[in-house]
This record gives structure tokens, sequence and C-alpha cells, in this order.
DNA sequence: GAGATTATGTCAGTACTATTGACGTAATTT
DNA sequence: AAATTACGTCAATAGTACTGACATAATCTC
């Protein structure tokens, strides 16, 4: 089984070098905004997810709203992101990508997304779909609602945008 | 391809998730000690390779050793670390885990090897290579070689310990 | 309509992990 | 003997996170 003591020591230590890489990539691209990985996250998911509150994005970060503030000040300052108030609601505050923070978040996930498909490849393809399920499984059960919400599911074509 | 503009979103969400989860386990055992996610870093790679040098467990760590040496200070006083003078070379240290050092290990390890086993499990065995192989990948070659080093590569059986 | 609750923002203080730069000491190499 | 290497340490800084407290505006409830 590969393990010592009933512990699969491998894929652990696997799994720390691969999610360093992967992060490593956007991170040189952000030293030049002078942005962080928080603020990578944020225009992640608010790219992804146009017209989320913020307490939703607090939920699928888990983080604090006080950690939150100064990232998304940064990126609002810097146009990359607008917050518009909530037409049902008006105490919510609504937010969406500028082109400007559409272009960062690709720039951004162009690396990440040439790492994943080469992967894919080295380990001998059609496996797309089963790291798909490997990772989504690795998840909080509670917490799999957040990924498939505007993620337009794992599967089929995506129709996440507009 | 499930992809927006040819870039995989899905996978590097999951992967952000995954890597959390994975993380958010050990994290609360470690908050009982007072350590933090650097200290679990170290300790795993000192049980791992044991006799491994300050030098080589920077190189695995990427860190400095400014960094490095709070924590590692830290996870000797509390003995779970010791450090012997190299036996060819005595301005090198040693690095090995205590029983101590050895039980926090496992303690850490144990969650995120559970967790692993069940996420392969909900996603249809035999695919522990896979998995090992699509993880291999995503690291960047040039450092591939600090993986299989003192980990028994992946494949086999392993012997790192005794 | 008054009061409670909710969504968001902000101020203050703290912790952890990481960084760069500089300097010191002992051991090894040239 | 001089240069280099391995390690340790001091000082200053940055990025990301936390808790607690308080403010404002909007919505909900009775």
């Amino acid at each position: 089984m590969s393990v010592e003591d009933g512990i699969d020591f491998a894929i652990i230590e696997l799994f720390f070098f691969a999610y360093r890489d992967f992060t490593s990539d956007p991170d040189q691209i952000l030293a030049d905004y002078g942005f962080g990985r928080a603020h990578h996250r944020v225009l992640h998911f608010v790219n992804r997810r146009p017209g989320l509150t913020v307490a939703e994005l607090l939920d699928v970060l888990k983080i604090t709203k006080q950690s939150l503030a100064r990232v998304l000040k940064q990126l609002i300052d810097t146009d990359h992101v607008v917050q518009l108030q909530g037409p049902r609601d008006r105490r919510q505050r609504e937010l969406y990508p500028t082109a400007k923070g559409r272009a960062l978040a690709l720039a951004l996930a162009r690396p990440q997304s040439r790492r994943i498909h080469a992967a894919l490849e080295d380990s001998g393809a059609t496996e797309r779909t089963l790291v798909e399920r490997f990772l989504e499984a690795m998840v909080n059960p509670e917490l799999r609602a957040q990924i498939d919400v505007g993620s337009a599911k794992m599967s089929g074509k995506s129709h996440g945008e507009h």
C-alpha cells in the first residue's frame, strides 16, 4: 500500500509540493501588481461568480470580513473590481470584475491551467474526471455545495458566465 | 472540455478547496500545541527523512533560514526534534525526530491520510497511482528529485524508516 | 412606526509566517 | 593562511489572518 503505520505519507507530501508549485505561477505575476495570494483568491471568485455579495464571498473563502476588507479595497481602488448596490436588498454589495479585473484573472489562471493540462497529459489522459472526482472528494462534504454553485458543475460544458 | 476561454477553472478551484480542507485537519491539532503550519511541515520532513541537514530542509521547504530558525527552535525546545552534529562534516546539524516528535507527526498525518483514503474510495478505487502520477506531474520537473529521494519513491513498499 | 436584525464598513490590537540584510562562529577546503 | 561553507542570530519589514468593538443604513418583525 505504500504506507507506513497505515499513513499515506506519499500523497500527503505530493499534495504539498503540487500545491506549492501550483500557486507559484500566479505569485510571480501578482508581485508585479503589489498583490498577494489573497487578492488572487478574491479576484478569482468575483470573476467566477460575478454579482456575488460580500457575505457570500466571505463564506466561500472562509475568512473574516476584516481580512477581506484590505484586499477587496485594494482591488476596488485599482479598478479590478466594482461594487454595485444589490437590486433586491440595497444593503448588499454585489461584486463584479471590471474588464481590467477579468484580464488579470485570466492572466493568473492561464499558467495554472497550462500546468493542469500538462499534468493530465503526463499522467495519461482521460483521467480528467477521475482527478476532478478525487479533488472534490477531498473537500469537506458540507462545503461541496459551494463548488458546484456558480461553477457550472464539473462535467458538462461550462455556462457559468453570462 | 469544461473550460472557458481555454482555462480550466473547475480544477483550479477544486484544488484550492481540496488543499484548504486537507490542511484544516492538522491545523486543529497544532493549535493545542501553539504550533502553526510551518511547524507541521518541518516536523513532517524531519520525520520522513531523519538525519537531513538544515540546508537540505531549507531546500525542500523553499524558505529562508531565518524563517526556519524560530520554528525549528520551538520544535527543539519542546523536545520534538533533536540536532546531532554531522558525522562527516561537523558543521552540519542532522535533524532527527524524538519519540514525542514521531508521535505528533503521526497524529497530524492520520486525519489527512484518512481523508485521502476516503477520497480515493469515493472516486472509485484503483486510482491511487493515477492520483499520485497526476500530483507528481503538477510539481516542477526540476524539483521532482526532492520527492522520491527519501520517500521510497511512490510505488513499492516503503523503507524510509527503520 | 418602533425595535430588532442584517449587511457592510472600519478602527484597534495581535499573531504567524515569511522576507531581506547584516554579522558572527566554527569547520572545512583551497 | 585565506576563502568558503554550514549554521545561528539580530533587526526590520510585509502579507495574511485573527478577535473585539462600534457605526450606519436597510430590511424585517411585531
